[in-house]
DNA sequence: AAGTCGGGGAG
DNA sequence: CTCCCAGACTT
């Protein structure tokens, strides 16, 4: 019979082999230099594989130059205080990843005495160390022929393979990580992995993929089914819930001028352990009444009128001395911030206020509230708080802007602090 | 399986 | 605007 079939169908294996050739081939001319490469310590693939999940590569390098150099070792991190593992996490996002890696690396420490085990399930068993970041390690810093699937990997292999399984699903991820692991040419895992990824960064792009400079176009199902722009497939998230929030930038006076009052949030949840601004939730009933910016009928943004922003400084000024026996003076209202996380959209008014005499008092009298659309009325004092050594509630401070080089803020409200200092963001 | 956990860059 | 990024953990 014509030999035509047995020349252009392909099997499996020689597919596999096509891909990894191929692949590899074009990874070692075009791979990127990346400070986390220059050689294969695990402690330092492990750093950057944390500091990588769901965040860019150009993001990373910085932050990763200035983690490396305050903590070069495992033992260093180990030892360190986690305030300054947070404070080196600032602005980076996904903070529990900066208290998992350190937990981590304490663990290596006591278990390992300091020495990342080359062992795969070790190594997934330590602190934040999942499927893909277990087998980034072992295959990048042992070259052992563990999968390494993360978001890249998943869209450049459901292209090659024309796989049409929702990537959304987590049984989608087994399934595409036992077809990495298949794949894997012998003796190049830890290539073959950072490979399926850099051409999943440069080339096999979500948007508008480069096929015509892809080093594996000629065997691709997804191209050659003219369906690479439609995968991979996955479904949408939902959108995140809308949260009305009031804050504060309380401004110490007397021993405290020039310096403004923040809090530790939690240990655990959003943010957790992180310093903010105070601020507080508009219960769900009250959004329709004090919600300020809400859209007319023409869809535009309407401005807040002074009513409204005195009630809500009013409303403000309750609430958080009710959670915290915290006794503000609101003066009047800062700006607006908006903030999305994955699964929240925070609309935060921040009103400016005082303490005349920097006070909180856990049982005094609640500030009147007389409805009146006045502010600069709730500084009612029942004569129990302490005239000026006033003390504040568990887990707040007055900081000043020199304060900021140890507590770690989250950006949105760092930049309400630059913002109200009149300080430039780091570089 | 679904929800929780940041922030920013690209189109 | 939307999408998604070298994901992990909790429920």
């Amino acid at each position: 019979m014509s030999s035509i079939d047995q020349q252009q169908e392909m099997t499996q294996a020689e597919t596999a082999a096509f891909f990894g050739r191929e692949l590899l081939g074009w990874y070692d001319v075009v791979k990127r230099k990346l400070p986390w490469r220059i050689n294969r310590d695990p402690y330092r693939v492990w750093v950057s594989e944390i500091m990588l999940q769901q965040t860019r590569v150009d993001t990373v390098i910085p932050y990763y130059e200035r983690f490396m150099q305050r903590f070069p070792t495992v033992q260093a991190l180990a030892e360190a205080p986690e305030e300054d593992v947070l404070k080196h996490w600032e602005g980076l996002g996904y903070y529990s990843r900066a208290r998992n890696l350190q937990a981590g690396a304490r663990e290596v420490v006591e278990r390992y005495r300091g020495i990342v085990p080359d062992d795969a399930a070790s190594v997934a068993s330590l602190k934040g160390v999942g499927p893909y970041t277990a087998g980034a390690i072992m295959s990048i810093a042992f070259n052992r022929p563990e999968p390494a699937v993360d978001g890249n990997v998943m869209r450049v292999l459901s292209r090659f393979w024309l796989l049409e399984d929702d990537i959304a699903k987590p049984a989608t991820r087994v399934k595409i990580e036992k077809l990495a692991r298949s794949i894997i040419p012998e003796g190049r895992a830890g290539d073959f992995n950072q490979a399926l990824m850099e051409l999943g960064a440069l080339v096999c792009t979500p948007k508008s993929p480069g096929c015509l400079t892809c080093p594996v176009m000629e065997h691709c199902a997804g191209r050659l089914a003219g369906r690479e722009a439609e995968l991979p497939i996955k479904t949408k998230a939902k959108p995140p819930r809308p949260e009305w929030r009031l804050g504060v930038v309380v401004e110490g006076s007397g021993e405290h001028a020039g310096r403004v009052l923040v809090r530790q949030r939690p240990d655990t949840g959003l943010l957790a352990r992180m310093w903010e601004l105070p601020h507080v939730l508009v219960p769900k009933d009250a959004e329709k009444r004090l919600r300020s910016g809400s859209k007319g009928a023409g869809g535009k943004e309407e401005a807040a009128s002074e009513q409204e922003q005195a009630s809500l400084a009013d409303q403000l000024a309750r609430m958080l001395h009710e959670e915290a026996g915290l006794l503000i003076r609101p003066l009047r209202h800062w700006t607006k911030a908006e903030h999305v996380f994955s699964h929240i959209h925070w609309h935060m008014d921040v009103f400016e206020a005082d303490m005349p005499s920097h006070v909180s008092e856990a049982s005094s009298a609640a500030p009147s509230d007389s409805g009146s659309a006045e502010l600069g009325l709730v500084a009612e004092t029942n004569g129990s708080y302490a005239g000026g050594g006033g003390e504040l509630p568990a887990g707040y401070a007055w900081i000043g802007p020199e304060a900021m080089d140890t507590l770690a803020f989250p950006n949105l409200f760092l930049k309400l602090l630059q913002q109200h200092w009149g300080i430039k963001g780091r570089g």
